[in-house]
DNA sequence: CCGTGATTTAGGTAAATCACTCATACAAAT
DNA sequence: ATTTGTATGAGTGATTTACCTAAATCACGG
């Protein structure tokens, strides 16, 4: 099997050194390049495809979340793994929305790296333990409103709502539920009432937030 | 240092007992109780104060989550980790919001299981790697709206977007920003017409789906 | 340094929706 | 039989939307 072929995007040029020379220890993994940020990434890409890139987030110009999102867009089959300082569950959301295959934090140490390239470039994705651990906490954090063990939503509601969620007029609504507009106007009320919200978007945030509805 | 006293919750009696078995092994975990549905483990609670309980989520009666929801309400100090043979997304991330501090699957093995009652005892969260697994891969599955990349919102519209997210009436942002209400109105119309919405609604899923807002 | 296009600001007007209240029918529960 | 909850609807004035138009300001490249 022939090495695999790695690009290294980062905008320190100590930090893009030291990754290159632990990188050189293992036959299996070829440096073919390296960027200091997304623009350099996206050119050197177009000369020399590659499999994997190792992507810092913070970087000028372009950084590593606009870069993964064109990376991926044109070249699916390119792996992108998130290469950081930091494991904020915003930038993980983020950059896997993007189209990450992995998420890797810069405390990595050389034989983590490698397994990381290795199972991205298998198509597994790959995260640092603690960036998994980050996310599940941030789960948990986003608790219930406190009185959501309150609100009982009768099933039309419910229906309403999801309809509401799905960006439906009071009239596209009625239509669907054979009912006048003023009913529905009706439900609107009742469940801003219920809900303790002074608006759709309070009463969408809500039903997100709980669950109520599907998205 | 006392024993770390279990309960068990599970609606099957031979999965009950093959966890008792195995956690009579360990001297540093003592099963004080079993159940069979959510509501014989409040029963149980009440009469003598347990560590940390095993929960099944799905049990007759009452389910896990329902559960899990009473008992962290009424005692935050018990630590819940949902015991389940399903790692859905959607179940994860119930149980998690509900307040349990762990998610385990039924694959687990012994000694991982004595592990994970430890590690949520000592208040820290734990997971089966497989479920972590899961919820990254989930993360990455919730790709952008096809139009987001071309969708670029202003600093102000942001900032306007934010305060609907927050529930706020036109005349509250209008005040907020110290502009007019028609201001307002405009950035709320250029919102709609750039997130391709028809609603405040639909502007707010495209905001969360988007990351566009903190909530 | 000056145009050029984007951004922020704002208004006119008709239609839709909201807010608050009330009313009726119907079913389930007590 | 009576209460309770749900679904349905309406009246009315306030607010917001929908769809235009347009001025002042800003940012950036030639």
């Amino acid at each position: 099997m022939s090495a695999i072929k790695v690009i290294i995007a980062d905008d320190h040029q100590i930090v893009r050194e030291g990754i290159v020379s632990i990188l050189k220890e293992n036959p299996q993994i070829l440096v073919q390049g390296e960027a200091s940020n997304g623009k350099e990434v996206l050119e050197l890409v177009k000369q020399n495809p590659c499999d994997v890139i190792l992507m810092d987030i913070n970087m000028p110009i372009m950084d590593g979340i606009q870069c993964t999102e064109e990376i991926t867009k044109k070249y699916p089959e390119i792996k992108v793994i998130a290469f950081t300082m930091i494991k904020q569950n915003a930038h993980i959301k983020k950059i896997l929305r993007a189209g990450a295959k992995g998420y890797i934090l810069k405390t990595i140490d050389k034989i983590e790296l490698s397994k990381a390239i290795k199972t991205v470039h298998e198509g597994e994705p790959y995260f640092s333990s603690s960036v998994s651990h980050e996310v599940m906490e941030s789960l948990m954090r986003l608790k219930k409103d406190k009185n959501s063990d309150t609100v009982l939503l009768t099933e039309r509601e419910k229906e309403v709502l999801q309809l509401i969620v799905n960006d439906k007029s009071n009239q596209e609504i009625a239509q669907r539920l054979n009912v006048s507009v003023r009913t529905i106007e009706s439900h609107k009320q009742n469940l801003l009432l219920k809900t303790n919200t002074k608006s759709v978007a309070g009463l969408v945030v809500f039903a997100l937030k709980n669950n109520l509805v599907d998205i």
